[in-house]
DNA sequence: TACAAACAAGAAAACGTTTTCTATACAATA
DNA sequence: TATTGTATAGAAAACGTTTTCTTGTTTGTA
């Protein structure tokens, strides 16, 4: 009998303390769940009478509508999800940022996740992400994935890459004129005197590093210079990788005279090679990174570098998404933006090469 | 007529692509939904030969259950929300690398915002959280925000905070102790026998900022060395500012021998500073910074830092988290990490200094 | 042999929304 | 007056899960 009495009051309590839902709310203010929803989501007839009730009921009981109902019931999510490479990178932070900035605006949440360039752990990501039930995607591809993410935009997840190119057209996608700014960081050291230059490139399959690998070439090309096998060496991207890859370069017989870094955590692996051999920058050898980045300028010498437009790639991504979750018919569109050549010290300058060179010889 | 037939064609396309959901599963399988979910979760008795066929179906059809139907049913979403103050900084990188590592691991997603130090777009980060049903949230708290995250852990969110004292007890936190690194820092350079110390410190509100410079002054204090306050510069934590600040001290009648500086961005301004007034490192000025970073190494000198354990402190909050997720009456922790003095060689070596001092006096 | 315990699996309810369907009332038009 | 249209709002269905309830079937034990 008490047993019973002692239920019957915790129900009741349960009651009182149940969390707000749309229930609660209509119950207070007398109305209908239909017109709950109708005044909360602000789209549908409803007299002024009951909506001024019901938003007083909703600020009474700091109702906030459940968003995993409304996402299950409305089958598409005010999210959006993020699949970074490497988010210790720098360059991608700053994506990151961008992206951000443009989504809170418009009031959607971000997904965050971290590949570490591990293709399998990329299709996680997307598995997990198209189960959560995202609006849209902004990813880094890590390889030509075809057959699998064919298959998310088939289920109709919107898809925007961004950095690399995914390999396949029916996609938006935000990358950098790679080649061009390859060209230039090439141009510039050849256009100062340079002429044996090595290239630290980045790993084979990679878009970005393909497409660097093939400006430098080019360059060497336009600028009638010897194109030396033996001065690309291909790395991974990582700080490390970069510190090894120039180890062997300083170790040729002939080392380069200058060398142009595919990446930023490369070049940091460079100096570190180049300064524990105490050579002097440019003197002894000079450097171009690609991707400038906040200490370029506090290294001594200051660091001559391409940039890349970061901020801008994570906006530009986030407005295509968004653009397409209102126009899911708009055709699609390749953004590529343009890299600019931050001339700083530590290619030295022409007047320092040619007194160099005539010491040389 | 070939356009009805393909109009057929498509529908029949996508009556086969149809969300594979629970239903199309039990179909596949020819059992019940309530068995495709057990097996799923894999807590249940099902027999070896349903299993069986229920995960050859899933397999077939690539099935993943919708995480906002699983939220909403169970009570509780698999997502937690994470506030970095400064994406862009590499510090907090780490912090979130750490943090994505366990929640990767433990099937959770993660909302990533970015308050940019600022309290409001915190506030509204934590708002958005909250209505989005995260089942935890681990956050850099931009100022002692009392009432309202008072608020947020009576809504039942559970909250970590990271980096930086909350200025509440109930609640878990992981910070790093700031001022034992700080005294640390402050002691290599008095034990190198620097005595007009410096110090580009933080904003005066913030936490980490306060601890260090009590770190630093009780270094000064135990080493029986003056504490000018002209030598100590309060900044704001980024680059210029850093920069502007090493400016002040540099323009001193008598500007110090040795600096230490309260974070990794300032750092790089200081350097920058140091670099243009073309002054050597050590010899003219020694410098050390709060938190190591990549690009330490590759400095020429390469920088002494005190070493945070960025990467830790994502993990360990995360994990904190968890484990309170588990057992939300577990009693509240406070984590405090020690941080690690790396030694390089931007604050020269004790023999080196003897004799600069020699040939300066 | 009987009966409880454990195993197995389907039916159905529940989670909190949004939206379609339906039913009013009332004004405007023919 | 009859009819159409529109504003308003409730009832009910639907979203895709998880879990309780129910019903059998084994297995083990007295």
């Amino acid at each position: 009998m008490i047993e019973k009495k002692l239920k019957q009051q915790k129900q009741e309590q349960d009651q009182t303390e149940e969390k707000n839902n749309i229930f609660q709310v209509a119950k207070l203010s007398g109305v209908s769940i239909a017109t709950v929803s109708r005044v909360m989501s602000g789209k549908a007839y409803v007299s002024p009478e009951l909506t001024n009730r019901v938003k007083k009921a909703a600020v009474t009981l700091d109702y906030h509508p459940n968003r995993s109902a409304s996402s299950l019931r409305k089958r598409v999510s005010k999210t959006i999800g993020v699949i970074i490479s490497d988010i210790e990178n720098p360059f991608f932070t700053s994506v990151i940022r961008g992206i951000e900035t443009i989504l809170y605006d418009s009031g959607y949440s971000l997904f965050f996740c971290n590949s570490d360039e591990d293709p399998k752990r990329e299709k996680t990501h997307l598995s997990n992400l198209r189960a959560e039930d995202v609006a849209g995607i902004i990813w880094t591809p890590t390889k030509y994935n075809n057959e699998f993410c064919k298959n998310l935009v088939e289920s109709g997840i919107q898809l925007v890459a961004i950095d690399r190119s995914p390999g396949m057209d029916h996609m938006d996608s935000v990358t950098v004129n790679n080649r061009k700014g390859a060209f230039e960081a090439t141009s510039h050291l050849a256009q100062l005197g340079y002429q044996r230059i090595g290239l630290i490139s980045g790993p084979k399959q990679t878009s970005t590093s393909i497409e660097r690998l093939e400006g430098f070439k080019e360059a060497m090309l336009y600028h009638n210079l010897v194109l030396d096998q033996k001065l690309i060496i291909y790395s991974d991207f990582r700080q490390t990788g970069g510190y090894r890859a120039m180890q062997t370069l300083l170790e040729l017989e002939l080392p380069p005279k200058a060398v142009m870094v595919s990446n930023n955590l490369m070049t940091l692996g460079a100096l570190q090679a180049i300064h524990e051999c105490n050579l002097k920058i440019p003197d002894q050898i000079a450097i171009v990174g690609f991707d400038d980045m906040p200490w370029a300028t506090s290294l001594q010498p200051s660091l001559t570098a391409i940039a890349q437009p970061a901020f801008d790639i994570g906006t530009t991504a986030a407005q295509l998404l968004l653009e397409r979750l209102k126009d899911p018919t708009r055709s699609y569109r390749q953004v590529v933006l343009d890299t600019k050549l931050m001339v700083r010290t530590s290619c030295g300058s022409k007047k320092n090469l040619v007194i160099k060179s005539i010491i040389e010889t």
